[in-house]
DNA sequence: CTGAAAGCGCTTACAG
DNA sequence: CTGAAAGCGCTTACAG
């Protein structure tokens, strides 16, 4: 390939195309934000200068000038944990893509895990660029939601619903999921059903263990603490857990682990401890990540729906943009799907294994 | 938590804060700016007043007048694929830890997979916004590249050095990497060493087919096309070529494979045809990601220093947005390391199995 | 349908 | 050490 020329790198702005097309920059202006107010002939010879000059608006300028910014803010907290690598990769996916249909730009913000007030201000910076912003999780971000709110920017906070909060919120059933999950462990005839939990400080982590005794109770089962072990989303502390699980008097039949990830480091640990899943323990994950179908057995689980939530995030978000009215904030809670595959048997059927 | 009363959300400018202090706007840009020329008394005053009316320039006004932006983007590339998820994951991680250490703000810019001459113009737009640029991969975004360069933005390239490139490189030793893997395979004593390739397209792939055949011709030995299966990083043509390699009139005894995921799925193909690794056939991949130790069997790989390719990245970027002069363009290569793990033993050893 | 002009909120010579 | 003023490149009433 022949290496091209440079072009000038001189910048070229509304008023070399308004010369050269022999129009004023108004009639520019309106060119490019496609007012139909321009007479084709008009139209025509400004959109070709525009072509042969290579003009491109300078977006601080129309920013600047009060001209509407087609980029959507999406904030990611804490990225360092694992547990989020496969949410994120989700999440962008899904709101990039979801954007790039309604010809939103999407500006992906990662927030570090210590927030200096420094890097607060630095973020709001860009931050103020966008007309919307999309938090991927509200979890020590926040003092920044709120700062943005204040700024007047619509927001949409996702994976956590909240009413007091002055933003859309988009969210997963969790307590559903787990409620079902658990619903069906039981329904195979399990009795010592123990759970090794999310992070309790977030939301969706909470919900699970909600669900979870929800469903114990609602089968007249006690809750015993002892089966409850509360973990933070890391295949780390869910390793853990697992030792402490099998010192018990009495072994749980099945465990309800609260992300697929964790639910593949117990089964690891399960195994390392010569305890066979799903002949000794069942277990049911969630997520519908890919750890789930990685290993050599399929993790029967909760599958979210979290293309789903990045396009509901999207629409919301554009019509909160949108609405010239003091819009009401909406509330979404997208349903969960139980997924079957072979991690979780009835105890019956692992006697049969002895 | 009690609600707080909403701040009015009018934006509060320089002069607002001019006013209150009784100094000019000048002095007070002087002070957001940390130019030194500035009365204590005066400085003292300004900040106070910004602190006390929760001022916060105006990023694009700054940027507008000529201002320094300490923001620099990150272009991803063909997000999609799974390959890159890794990949994406360490790189983004690393450029946003090492750009948040030197004050600088990371905008992350996922170009989609089908770049639409629309799209090309929107991705601009931001892109003109930052000091400088960073491509985690110029595959798909060649264009892009060149228009960025045009505009005169600093730009570093990823994962492929090109000599031509108005642009700096930083990239791993793909060659030498895959080159010494092969070494180590063959210094085991394979004879038939098979590869699965990655995508041919990206520098990467070729590279790291081009060590595999560097090395068996350094040891005098044929180059096999039909041991040679040409794949694109993903799992799912990883998969498909297993068979292909079975259905050989003799079995390769070790396959070097051009990623870790596609390893794994590869090792999972060839249990499911009865094919144990490594007892019957070893296998050696290359990334050290995540999915080299998930599986139930560790696998032997090639660790890339991707952190590092950030930090550098950054760093060099950096230099090229600092220097007045026209720099020369850096070219960078970061040593792999063979990590040794279980997936790949001597053929003697495979024998004794049988 | 079109254009002159004001203004968005900053930075930066320039003059003091 | 400080400030008045020009200017960055656009949008948007406003008047025609």
């Amino acid at each position: 390939m022949v290496r091209k020329r440079r072009k000038k790198i001189t910048k070229i702005s509304i008023n070399d195309v308004a010369k050269r097309a022999g129009v004023s920059i108004t009639t520019v202006s309106r060119v490019i934000n496609k007012n139909p107010c321009v007479k084709d002939y008009n139209r025509d010879k400004v959109n070709s200068v525009i072509a042969e000059l290579g003009f491109r608006p300078d977006i601080s300028a129309r920013h600047l000038a009060g001209g509407r910014i087609n980029t959507i803010g999406l904030i990611i907290p804490r990225f360092e944990d694992m547990f989020h690598t496969y949410y994120v990769t989700e999440v962008v996916r899904g709101v990039c893509n979801t954007a790039s249909e309604s010809g939103l730009d999407v500006l992906v913000h990662l927030t570090a895990k210590d927030l200096k007030p420094r890097s607060l201000g630095t973020h709001l910076d860009n931050i103020s660029f966008c007309s919307g912003v999309i938090f991927a999780d509200i979890h020590g971000n926040e003092k920044l939601l709120e700062e943005v709110i204040d700024m007047g920017t619509p927001c949409i906070v996702m994976n956590h619903i909240d009413d007091k909060l002055d933003a859309g919120c988009v969210a997963i059933d969790n307590k559903r999921g787990s409620l079902n999950a658990v619903d069906y462990i039981i329904s195979l005839g399990h009795k010592r059903i123990a759970t090794i939990t999310g992070d309790l400080g977030i939301q969706a982590g909470r919900d699970r263990l909600d669900g979870y005794k929800k469903s114990l109770k609602k089968h007249a089962m006690r809750v015993d603490e002892s089966l409850i072990k509360r973990c933070d989303f890391s295949p780390q502390r869910a390793r853990k857990a697992v030792p402490e699980l099998l010192a018990l008097d009495e072994y749980p039949t099945a465990i309800f682990v609260a992300s697929d990830e964790m639910a593949a480091e117990a089964i690891k640990a399960l195994r390392e401890n010569k305890v066979k899943v799903p002949q000794d323990i069942s277990i049911v994950g969630f997520d519908d990540s890919w750890f789930a179908t990685q290993g050599p057995l399929g993790i029967t689980t909760v599958r979210q729906p979290l293309g789903a939530m990045a396009e509901k995030s999207v629409a919301a978000l554009r019509d909160l943009i949108h609405s010239k009215t003091k819009a009401s904030m909406p509330r979404i809670v997208l349903p969960t799907e139980l997924i079957v595959r072979e991690s979780c048997v009835s105890p019956l059927k692992q006697e049969d294994f002895y």
